[in-house]
DNA sequence: ACCTCGTGTCATCGA
DNA sequence: GGTCGATGACACGAG
């Protein structure tokens, strides 16, 4: 036991809990500690009851507000401020802290949200019990702007103070309620949305995806989580393009969704046996000029030949014919005029959409010159790249719509955040000026042995662990003994 | 003339 | 080693 511990007076165990605190300081006299000193209280001051339950009451929230701070330490969202801490007004559950007297000597903490509290609160402290007994709601609305947003050991705190009112069960299920909505907005996003390039658009582009993750970016709290609301997926994806007007099937070519063989309904190859005579998808296919056009033989590439298969010249024939829906058909790419110069013997569909056992096999049965072969196994090779491309651009875009997406729901959920840390720092700077008024109140209540007051400056409170308060001089600080 | 956008193509990498 | 898909980079044409 250090020196220090003479001085220090157990002023009750709060143990026992806050229905024995009646009894414990209602007596007349208060006898601790091995130093024998002995304090006498006023006899029987009414608010002093009151006052010692209220200041136990603020005083068990410590442990809780190191709950909130871990909440908000522990949380997606770090602030650079540091938490907001009572512990300057000792009370402490181990042995720090000291208390302090005034509110300003704490306010210096607070920065800026504190100072919006503290000049109310001082003004209104004389009266503070008035207002607490007799319009604790109208004190909740009028110095308790982010009341609402308590987490439960502050609201309870503040109901015990009269601070809060009828604000608390709204915030409880705002919080609550508002949290499990994210979640569920989280577990959708982070569900795959899929490369559904079957259901994706042609094109998706990013002002689109900008205009879809508006509803995700709210500023106000009845906003932030409406992107739970993305819960519709892809579906709503689809409606929402579908909207835009696109269509909602890729109907390319050679998209994944349209496997050889069992989609031979295009080719890049225009004249194909069961094709669509016309590219209604590629639309940006230079127009070559007419004279090119004229020139290339609506029959160029006759499978009917030396070296084709019996049986297949006539609609091999007729599968390379122009299209004559149109009067103005769609362009030659550069491989379909390259197969047709070199007389490709099948269609540019087959090129690059069989498999490879497949194509090899469809190699074997022609017999081809090197020239061909190249050809047709570039024709491959870019035909299975510019897909590919396509696949590839599309999801690009459909990463950077859902990107966009999850940014404006993190930025809803830091502001947030963000609203509720100041409202914590605005509660707690309303309970640390409470608490001082608390304290000083007792200390004018205490006598040592000759009927001197215990002065502030010379003593403060300090709780060990079991639940003892001693009264402790400044400059010591408990022995672990009474920890 | 310049820019943007869409597309095709090539080169490269990893599976 | 060949094939395939993905992707960055580049070129080109259209608007």
């Amino acid at each position: 036991m250090c020196s220090a511990a003479n001085c220090m007076l157990p002023l009750r165990k709060n143990c026992e809990g806050l229905a024995n605190l009646g009894r414990l300081n209602g007596g007349a006299s208060m006898s601790f500690g091995a130093s024998g000193l002995r304090m006498h209280r006023h006899p029987q001051d009414p608010d002093m009851d009151f006052t010692w339950q209220e200041l136990m009451a603020i005083t068990e929230l410590q442990d809780l507000e190191v709950q909130n701070d871990s909440q908000y330490e522990n949380g997606p969202y770090h602030h650079m401020e540091p938490p907001v801490s009572v512990g300057g007004f000792g009370m402490n559950q181990s042995n720090t802290g000291t208390l302090t007297q005034e509110c300003e000597a704490t306010s210096m903490s607070y920065e800026g949200s504190y100072h919006e509290v503290m000049q109310p609160c001082q003004r209104l402290g004389p009266v503070m019990d008035s207002h607490y007994a007799h319009s604790g709601s109208q004190l909740s609305s009028r110095f308790l702007p982010g009341a609402q947003s308590l987490q439960p050991p502050l609201m309870s705190l503040l109901e015990h103070m009269n601070l809060v009112g009828a604000s608390h069960g709204f915030e409880k299920d705002s919080i609550g309620h508002s949290h499990s909505k994210h979640q569920v907005a989280i577990d959708d996003l982070e569900s795959d949305s899929g490369l559904s390039l079957g259901s994706s658009p042609p094109l998706a582009s990013p002002e689109n995806g900008v205009a879809s993750i508006s509803t995700y970016v709210g500023t106000e709290p009845g906003l932030v989580y409406a992107e739970g609301e993305m819960e519709a997926g892809l579906g709503e994806h689809c409606r929402m393009r579908d909207s835009l007007g696109y269509p909602m099937d890729y109907h390319h070519p050679h998209h994944p969704m349209n496997h050889y063989p069992a989609a031979p309904t295009t080719s890049y190859f225009p004249m194909g046996p069961s094709l669509p005579p016309i590219h209604q998808h590629h639309q940006s296919h230079p127009v070559y000029p007419l004279k090119q056009q004229q020139i290339l033989p609506s029959t160029a590439l006759h499978l009917s030949g030396p070296g084709m298969p019996g049986g297949r010249s006539g609609s091999c024939s007729s599968s390379y014919s122009k299209p004559k829906v149109h009067s103005a058909p769609a362009p030659l790419s550069r491989d379909e005029r390259r197969a047709m110069a070199l007389k490709i013997p099948f269609p540019l569909e087959k090129i690059v959409n069989l498999p490879v056992d497949d194509f090899n096999e469809l190699l074997t049965q022609y017999t081809l010159s090197d020239a061909q072969l190249a050809l047709v196994r570039d024709i491959r090779r870019r035909g299975k790249n510019k897909v590919a491309a396509q696949n590839c651009r599309k999801r690009k875009l459909e990463n950077i719509v859902h990107l966009e997406g999850e940014l404006g729901q993190l930025r809803a959920q830091r502001e947030h955040l963000a609203r509720e840390r100041l409202d914590y720092q605005r509660s707690m700077a309303i309970i640390k000026c409470r608490l001082s008024e608390l304290y000083a109140k007792v200390f004018s209540q205490l006598r040592d042995e000759e009927g001197h007051p215990y002065s502030l400056d010379e003593y403060s409170l300090q709780q060990t662990n079991d639940g003892n308060v001693y009264l402790v001089p400044r400059n010591a600080t408990l022995d672990e003994e009474y920890q």
